[in-house]
DNA sequence: TGGAGGGCGGAGAGCGCTCTCCCTTTGTGC
DNA sequence: GCACAAAGGGAGAGCGCTCTCCGCCCTCCA
C-alpha cells in the first residue's frame, strides 16, 4: 500500500499547497505568516491553494522550529493541598466567575489560534511544575487565578521572570503583571449609593483583610464614607463566606440595631446577611439596604436580588490574555498592570 | 556569539543525554519510551544521564513524528449561542460540578503528561471547529460536557468517528462513548429512602423530560415507587431551574396539600421547593421530606441542607479520560460506555 | 546602455524526536 | 567447532515547518 492510496488520511502540507500554487514552500510559508513583501497576486494564488487543499498548519512542526508552543496555561492556584471537591475550590468554581474568565481569555486566544491548557496547582509541588513547564517550553506562558493570599506561585513566577499575568494584584508587591479592578472606586460606588439612598447608619461586612481584595474593599469603603461625612463605619469580618456573612450580620444587628445600610465585600456574604435580616424580620431594602460586591450568581439567587459592584471580568480576562501574548511576543520582561473600572449594578436590595 | 555561549538558554536534547550516557540517541529514546529490550544496566545509565542533564522531551518534536499532540480538549458545549455571562452557562459553572470534572480528568491526564485544552463550543460553528480541530490533529481527542439535549456536537463527533467521550448518555442513541450514572438506581435510592421514612404521599418535581437526565430520573423514581406499592406519583415539571422548582412546588401544594415527601430531580429545584415550603409554613423534613439530586453546592447552601443523590463525578470524569486515552492509543474506534453507581447523601432535609 | 540596488522567490539546512533498518554480539544446538 | 537465531544497539531518514542565504530580475539613474 503506497501512501497515495490513502489520500484522505494524509493531511495537506505546505509542500502540497506550494505545488498547487506553483510556488515554493518558503513562499507559502511567507504568505501564511504574512511575512515580508510577497507579490499581492501571488498572495491570492497561495490563499486559493490553501483553501483548495484545506491546508492547516501543523502546530508541532511550527512549534519545533519557532520554539513556541502556541498554548498558554490557565492556572487555578490554591496551593493549599485541597481535594477537588473541597468546599473552597468548590466555592471558587461555584460562580460564573470562572466561566466568565475563561470566556474572556478565550475570546482573545481563539483568533490567534492559541490553546488554553487548564491546570490546577493544588500544592507547592504543582507550582514548581507550573514554573518548570513554562521554562521547558511546555507552554509559552501562564495566566493565573490565585485564590489564596499566601499562594507561593506568584512569587515563583516573578522570580523565574517567566511570562505570566495574574488576575488581581498580588498580596505582596512583586515584579509581575496583573489586571485588577479599581477596588477603592468600587467601594466608593457602594458608599455613594447607600448615602444617596439616605442611609444614616451604615456598616460594612468585610472580607479577610489579609487578602488585597478584603483590605481594599474595607478601606475604600471607609474612605468613601468619610468623604460623605461619616467618620465611623462599624465593620465586621465575614471572611468571604456565607456563614461568615451571617455571623457578621448577627453581631452587627446586636451591637448596632440602628443600622440601615450594609456594604458586604462579597455577594456571598451579602446573601448570608440577607438571610439573617429576614430572620430578624427586617425588610430589605426598606429597613436595611444591602449592597454586595462581585455580581456573582449569589447576587441573582438572593431574595431580594442584590444591588452589587460588578467587575468587568470578561474584559479583565481578555486583557490578561492580551498582556500575556504581548509579553510572549516581545520576549522582553517588562511587567504591566491594567486597572479596570467597576460598575454598580442596581437591583432590589438597595 | 556561538551557541555554546548561552548554555543556560538551550534546553538539553536527546543528543545531549546520549552523549552523557555514552550511547546513541536511539537508545535514549528507547529507554525514555520504555520500548523493546534495553539492557537493564544501560537503562539505569540513561536515566541517570537524563536527570543529570535535566532533560525533558520536546513535545513538538515528538508530536511531529508520532502524529499525536499529547493534548486533549475539554469541550463545554452548549450550542445555543450564549454569552459567557449568560444565566445558563453561569448556572453551569455555578456548581462544584465543573471543578470536580476537571479534577477527575486531570488526575488521569497529569501522570501521562497529557495537556487539557479548554474549549467553549457556543454555537454550531464552534462545534464544527471542534471536530475539525481533532481531525487536523490540533488535539488527539475530546471529552465533552454537553449541556443541551439538542446539542449537535455529539452527533457530529459520532459521525466523524473521532476519539470522543461524553459525560452523560447522549439524548439520541449514537455510536459514541460515554460515562454516566445509573440514574434509575439513583432515583430508586431516593424513592426507597422516602418510603423508609414513612412518607405516605410522595410526589416528584421533574427536570426537562427532553433531557435524558430529566426523563430517566422521573421514570426511575416512578418505577421504584411502584415497586414500593405506590401506583401513582404526582409529578410537576420544574425544568431544572430554581424558579421552576418553586412553581412546581406551589402547584404541588395547591393540588396535593397532603404531600409529605418530594423527590426533586435536581438540587437547584429542591432548593426552590424548600423556599416555597418555608413560605407555606411547612417544616422540612417533619411536614415534608425533600430529596434532591446531584449533590451540588445548592445542596449545602440550602436550609436545611439537602439529602440528595450524588454522582461520583470525579470517578466518572477520570474514567472519561481513561476511555479517551485508550481509544486514542488503540486507534480503533470501538465505543464504550461505563455506568457508575450513585450514592445517597444523607443530610437534614429527608 | 551599463551598473547598482532593491524587491521577490527558491533552495536547503536544520528544529528534536521516533522508528526502521541493519550490524554486531552473544547464545544455542548439533 | 560451526551454523543459525535472537537480541541489543547504532545509523540515518525523515516528520512539516521556518528562516537564512542567495540569486534572479526589474527598476532607476547616470
Amino acid at each position: 500500500m503506497t501512501s497515495d492510496q490513502t489520500p484522505a488520511q494524509r493531511l495537506p502540507t505546505l509542500e502540497d499547497v506550494a505545488q498547487v500554487a506553483g510556488v515554493s514552500r518558503a513562499t507559502v510559508s511567507r504568505v501564511i505568516n504574512n511575512i515580508r513583501n510577497v507579490d499581492p497576486q501571488l498572495h491570492k494564488v497561495v490563499w486559493d491553494a490553501v483553501s483548495a487543499t484545506g491546508y492547516v498548519p501543523n502546530r508541532a512542526a511550527r512549534s519545533l522550529v519557532t520554539g513556541r508552543t502556541g498554548s498558554i496555561a490557565l492556572v487555578v492556584s490554591e496551593a493549599e493541598n485541597r481535594a477537588a471537591d473541597d468546599p473552597f475550590l468548590g466555592r471558587f468554581f461555584s460562580d460564573p466567575f470562572f466561566g466568565r474568565v475563561v470566556g474572556g481569555v478565550l475570546s482573545v486566544l481563539r483568533p490567534s489560534g492559541v490553546h488554553l491548557a487548564l491546570t490546577l496547582a493544588g500544592d507547592e509541588e504543582a507550582c514548581v511544575k507550573v514554573v518548570s513547564d513554562v521554562r521547558q517550553g511546555q507552554v509559552d506562558g501562564v495566566v493565573v487565578l490565585s485564590l489564596h493570599p499566601h499562594d507561593p506561585l506568584p512569587r515563583m513566577l516573578a522570580d523565574a521572570a517567566v511570562p505570566a499575568v495574574l488576575y488581581g494584584r498580588p498580596a505582596a508587591p512583586m515584579p509581575i503583571s496583573y489586571v485588577d479592578v479599581a477596588t477603592y472606586q468600587g467601594a466608593k460606588l457602594a458608599a455613594d449609593h447607600l448615602a444617596a439612598r439616605g442611609c444614616q447608619h451604615v456598616a460594612t461586612i468585610s472580607g479577610s483583610v489579609d487578602m488585597p481584595a478584603g483590605a481594599d474593599r474595607l478601606h475604600g469603603f471607609r474612605e468613601a464614607m468619610a468623604k460623605q461625612g461619616v467618620a465611623y463605619v462599624p465593620s465586621y469580618d465575614g471572611g468571604f463566606t456565607h456563614s461568615g456573612g451571617e455571623r457578621a450580620m448577627e453581631r452587627l444587628l446586636a451591637e448596632h440595631p440602628e443600622t440601615d445600610g450594609v456594604f458586604a465585600a462579597s455577594d456571598v456574604m451579602a446573601q448570608g446577611a440577607l438571610a439573617v435580616l429576614r430572620d430578624h424580620g427586617k425588610s430589605v431594602p426598606d429597613d436595611v439596604a444591602v449592597v454586595g460586591f462581585d455580581d456573582s450568581s449569589a447576587a441573582l439567587a438572593s431574595r431580594p436580588q442584590l444591588t452589587t459592584v460588578r467587575q468587568p471580568v470578561e474584559d479583565m480576562a481578555a486583557e490578561m490574555a492580551r498582556l500575556l501574548l504581548t509579553r510572549i511576543d516581545q520576549r522582553a520582561n517588562r511587567t504591566t498592570s491594567v486597572i479596570f473600572d467597576p460598575e454598580l449594578i442596581l437591583r432590589a436590595s438597595a
